[in-house]
DNA sequence: ACAACCTCCTGGGGGC
DNA sequence: TGCCCCCAGGAGGTTG
């Protein structure tokens, strides 16, 4: 089936839904370091079994009861939390994210996974992953062995912590004829980059997301590579892009949506001084791309 | 190598 | 107003 229906319009600004890419899945990652690191996981508690694997709910439950928030990281768009020997690996996908929540609060029906920690008053402190849709995985593995799992096995260089450059893009597009906004989003590459930013990259950088791989030179691959890492950044320090429903922890709304420049713009007016072309919307690969066929080339 | 298509999943938009 | 269908999308799988 073809994605896109004729009279069919995406309602950007309503809808519930976003996609957590490498800032909101930082952003999280700092909430959670900043609230629990350091306290012990008292409960745990797995409240949808499909969206954990490979392993049964209660083998995560049985390792990580009583262990010590150690550390969190993130690479690309996995959130690892680190219990000891245990690393958990939690993937977002579209629709998930962890809140803060008080301990006498109901849950939401979306609540997926409890977190209960011991802070150090003696009082819960807790996490909950939220995910409407549970298309987010969970897996737990040895903290050693976190690049042989199933969530990293495809992950490539992160964006922002593995010392990719314009140089090292250019010699992973060299040769390739596939457009650059599909590998853009291909995660073996580089890792983080997801729908919202891939076309928010390009079109800061002025390529267009058709154009072959191949065909992007080196000055392009490091105009590219700097509006790629120069987005990213922005939107961490902005706390991520709610279109949406994205909510940090505390609630608050990721305040990267007004800085988006194509991305759910269609048939608006591109914001590029002097440029005044539309925002079109396109499908690659079964996605949605906005761009501006006049400024992007 | 790479795309097309299916699966997972749900809330909400649109058609009637 | 209400019902029902259709759709989005990240990633992994399968097929072409």
């Amino acid at each position: 089936m073809g994605s896109f229906g004729r009279a069919w319009k995406p309602k950007i600004e309503r809808s519930r839904l976003r996609m957590p890419e490498l800032p909101e899945v930082e952003t999280i990652r700092r909430q959670v370091a900043r609230c629990a690191v350091g306290l012990r996981l008292k409960r745990l508690r797995i409240l949808h079994r499909g969206m954990v694997r490979p392993q049964k709910p209660l083998t995560i439950i049985r390792a990580l009861e009583g262990q010590d928030l150690t550390a969190t990281s993130r690479h690309g768009k996995v959130l690892v939390l680190h219990f000891g020997p245990w690393a958990l690996l939690i993937h977002f996908r579209m629709s998930g994210t962890i809140l803060a929540e008080s301990a006498e609060t109901e849950l939401s029906p979306h609540v997926r996974m409890v977190f209960d920690f011991a802070a150090r008053d003696g009082s819960l402190r807790r996490l909950v992953l939220s995910d409407v849709r549970t298309l987010g995985r969970i897996e737990l593995c040895r903290a050693d062995a976190v690049s042989e799992s199933r969530l990293m096995k495809n992950v490539g260089r992160d964006a922002l912590l593995d010392g990719v450059d314009g140089a090292a893009l250019h010699a992973m597009l060299v040769g390739r004829e596939r457009p650059i906004k599909p590998f853009l989003l291909d995660q073996r590459y580089v890792a983080g980059l997801g729908n919202i930013y891939a076309a928010e990259a390009l079109h800061r950088a002025r390529i267009s997301p058709l154009r072959p791989c191949g065909d992007v030179s080196p000055r392009q691959a490091k105009s590219l590579w700097r509006a790629i890492v120069a987005i990213l950044r922005r939107a961490i320090e902005r706390e991520g892009t709610t279109i949406s429903a994205f909510r940090t922890m505390n609630g608050r709304s990721g305040g990267f949506a007004r800085m988006l420049r194509v991305y759910g713009r269609e048939g608006k007016r591109c914001l590029r001084r002097k440029c005044r072309g539309r925002i079109v919307r396109i499908a690659q690969c079964g996605r949605s791309t906005f761009y501006c066929p006049r400024c992007q080339s």
